[in-house]
DNA sequence: CGAAAATTTGACATGACTCAACTGGAGTGG
DNA sequence: CCACTCCAGTTGAGTCATGTCAAATTTTCG
């Protein structure tokens, strides 16, 4: 009854990278399936992030606390996306995230000793998150140069064209939190701009 | 005369991964020196980024302008930094960055092509720029959340402390763009902290 | 030395936050 | 299926952080 996540999974896979039926199996042994309820944690801070992490179902955010407790939200995924704190991943350092179902998901996860031994066994997958990595951070700076220099409102024009699926999805406080203000101030330049 | 720069670029590599003499010559080949006055341009918006630039001496910077002409500054390198618009090099879409000279610096600089035929040729390069990128991503992640959660001030200081070398060399108004405030405000907020 | 660039200063405007109160809807237990 | 609670969202008043603009001052470098 797992089959359709690993179905999923597969078929993103070979929408970046050309893999033999072998290749996907052994891929898929080294997956690890992880149901979450609303709002369940999948990793807090205080421990290294030891997974790289897939959306097959449902959603999740990777958020974390300032020192006055206000939340901000890195990076929020549906279906097909990837999630986690990179950043603890690649160096091994604790984590300071929380990632955590938005909605009820399914997350397929690889442990970095699977994957190590993965990159030796196919090494196409290597590639594969070399690209991702990559994408990541294109991202990361489109995020950061709009930030700079773009005004909020803006940004959410842009945030609900761009992320339709995900709006609707997702609690305006997520939201507001994702772009860097406060839930009152959202709503009110909601109101503003009718 | 130029032996000298090549020396300092060897040394940064095998800081990072081992390459026998010969390797070493092969990428060395495939560098092309770059000299740039204060102020010169090396990158301009409307054009990809073909290359990956080392700044092996002097400093330079990444920014762009916004759509009112307010500069922000993505990077600040000196010596031994690798400075580039690695979103248009990645992607190879028109670059919207400056990449500009500080101070007179001396560049060196790869281009795609050539480092894909050296890629080829030297496989621990591709192992090299992984790990650069990487560590990139690390540090806009970093700098990401600072901006979301920190006070300026605090930023201000904590990019002094860690920037100790570049503070003294770069102009205060490049400061405040790469920190993101206006000049005028920096200088504000060094008065009242006196 | 002199011109141009960078920095400082101050008055004023505005964007964004805080806090507290209120509203409305979703989920839960009896 | 109703009543209750709780959480998200809204509203408004007051405040603080940061921006704008223009002018005065200092520094830099050609």
């Amino acid at each position: 009854m797992n089959e359709q996540y690993l179905e999923i999974f597969s078929a993103h896979l070979r929408q970046t990278i050309q893999l033999d039926d072998n290749a996907v199996n052994r891929v898929l042994e080294a997956v690890e399936i992880v149901k979450l309820k609303r709002k369940e944690l999948l990793l807090t801070p205080g421990q290294p992030s030891k997974h790289m992490r897939f959306i097959a179902e449902g959603s999740a955010r990777c958020y974390y606390l300032d020192e006055n407790s206000q939340e901000h939200t890195l990076q929020i995924g549906i279906e097909n996306w990837w999630v986690n704190d990179l950043y603890s991943f690649l160096t091994q350092k604790d984590s300071q995230m929380y990632i955590q179902a938005i909605e009820p998901a399914v997350i397929l996860q690889i442990s970095q000793s699977n994957l190590e031994q993965l990159y030796i066994d196919v090494p196409e997958i290597s590639t594969f998150f070399r690209i991702k990595i990559q994408s990541a951070y294109v991202a990361l700076q489109e995020r950061m140069i709009e930030n700079l220099s773009t005004e909020v409102y803006t940004r959410y024009q842009k945030f609900i064209k761009e992320y339709r699926d995900i709006e609707q999805r997702v609690p305006q406080y997520i939201v507001a939190s994702y772009l860097g203000v406060t839930p009152e101030f959202l709503s009110y330049l909601k109101k503003k701009h009718l």
